[in-house]
DNA sequence: AATAATTTTTAGTCTTGACTAAAAAATGTT
DNA sequence: AACATTTTTTAGTCAAGACTAAAAATTATT
C-alpha cells in the first residue's frame, strides 16, 4: 500500500491532469500541495519506480493507467466520506473538506464498499463533484460556468470550482445552492457582473462568483 | 496535536494501566505494540516533554492527568468506530478492530460529537468494553470472568478480555454472543472446563474460554 | 545566437520514529 | 556481599519526507 504522503501527490496529479491533460510539471504540483519543488522532485521519483506515474526529467509526469485507478480510488473515499458527513452528520458542504482529506486514507474495502451502499450509491459529492465508481471510472457531466449563459439563458446550479469554505458560505448566505435553478436577466459589460433570477429574486453577482459555478444548461 | 505513533503509545499506556495500576514498564509497552524497548525509551521521553506522561528513569511511566484524558479520548472514537461500523456498516464484531485502528485517528472534535449523536449515545462497543465520555471518563461496570462463576451460578453475558477475529468467531460458532444468559451445570475438576447451557442447550467449554469471556452476575 | 530568467534537479541537512549494539542500572542467585 | 542475569538506557544508523542552497537544464528575450 502507499503513503498518505504518496497519496496525497497523486491525488494532485490526478486534478491537475483532468484540467490540463499536458506532462504535469513539477512546479504546478508543487504549488498545488504547498511545498517546494525539490520535495516533488523526490517524490516524484518514488511514484515513477513504484509505476504509479511516468516521470521523464525536465518533462513534467503523467499517470499509468495504474497510477489512474489508484487515484480515482482516492477521489472516490473522498467524496463518498462528505456525502455521509452532510447527509448524515449533519456537516454542511463548506466543512467537510478538512475532514475528509484525512478519511480518504483510511484502508479497508469493505468500509467503502459498505458506506458506498449505506449512503444508497450516490453519484455526486455535496460540491456536485462526480464520485468515481469503484473500477475507477469517472462520468463526466456537461455542464458550464455560470459566466458562459447569456442573457435569458438559465440553468440549474450543479457544482462549483472554488470550493473554500469562504465561497461555500458566500453562496449560502445569497441562497445560492444545489439544483437551484438560475437565469440570467442581465450581462454588464464593464465588469462582467450579472444580474439573475434564484428563489424567485433578482440578485446582482459578481465575476468572480459567475466563473465559480457550474449550471447544466436547460 | 499528537502524531499517530504518539497516540498509539499513549493507548497502549492507558490500557496498560487500567490493568496493573502501578508504573508501566518499557518492556510491557514495547511487548504490547510489538517494538524495541529502545523505541519505547525514545519516545517515552517524548511524550514526557508533552506532559503527557510521568517518566523517571528505570521506573516505568505513569498518566498525567492531562495523559489520561487525551488518552480516554483515543479511545473513545475507537470505541464509537466500531460501534458504527456494526450497526451501520454490517460489520461483525470480529471484523472492526483493524478499521477503527485506522478511524481513531481522525482529528474533528464536530465529527465524533456527531457520530455519537448519530449512533443513539451508546455506552458500549461491539465487545462489551465500555465507551469513555466526552470528558474521558470511563466507568467499570461489575463483570466477573465467566470462570469464576460457581455451579449453578448465572450470568448475562457482557463482555470479552481477548477481541481478536479467531476468539470472536469461535464464540459466534457457538452461539455465544453478548446479552446471551449463561448458566453453569458443572465445573470439572481436571482441566477446569464448564459445561454451560446457552440458548436453551448445554455446552461443554474450555477453561480458556471461560477466562476470556465476562459475565454480569445476577 | 547569445544572454537572461525561470524551472527543475542534485546534494546535503533536518526531524520523526524505527533499529542494533553496547553500556549502565536494577534485580536475582548463590 | 559478589557475581550473573535481566531490564533499561545511550549512542550511533537508517528510511521517509520535508527543507535550503547550488548546479544544470529549459525557456524567454534581446
Amino acid at each position: 500500500m502507499f503513503s498518505q504522503s504518496e497519496e496525497n501527490y497523486l491525488k494532485t496529479i490526478y486534478h491537475l491532469s483532468l484540467i490540463s491533460n499536458k506532462g504535469i510539471t513539477t512546479n504546478a504540483i508543487a504549488k498545488k500541495l504547498e511545498t517546494k519543488a525539490s520535495s516533488v522532485t523526490d517524490m516524484v521519483q518514488k511514484l515513477s519506480e513504484k509505476e504509479l506515474i511516468i516521470y521523464k526529467k525536465y518533462q513534467g509526469v503523467t499517470l499509468t493507467e495504474f497510477g489512474k485507478t489508484t487515484a480515482a480510488n482516492i477521489v472516490r473515499k473522498h467524496r463518498l466520506w462528505e456525502v455521509f458527513l452532510v447527509e448524515k452528520l449533519n456537516f454542511s458542504w463548506d466543512e467537510v473538506h478538512d475532514v475528509a482529506e484525512q478519511l480518504e486514507h483510511i484502508k479497508s474495502p469493505k468500509l467503502i464498499q459498505e458506506l458506498d451502499s449505506f449512503l444508497g450509491f450516490p453519484t455526486h459529492d455535496p460540491h456536485g463533484d462526480p464520485i468515481p465508481d469503484d473500477k475507477g471510472n469517472l462520468k463526466i457531466s456537461e455542464k458550464s460556468l455560470l459566466s458562459t449563459l447569456v442573457k435569458n439563458e438559465s440553468g440549474i446550479c450543479v457544482g462549483v470550482i472554488d470550493s473554500s469554505s469562504e465561497f461555500l458560505q458566500f453562496l449560502d448566505k445569497k441562497g445560492i445552492t444545489l439544483g437551484k435553478q438560475i437565469t440570467v436577466l442581465e450581462k454588464e459589460e464593464f465588469d462582467d457582473s450579472l444580474s439573475i433570477m434564484i428563489n424567485d429574486k433578482k440578485l446582482s453577482i459578481s465575476q468572480k462568483i459567475a466563473t465559480n459555478l457550474f449550471v447544466k444548461k436547460r
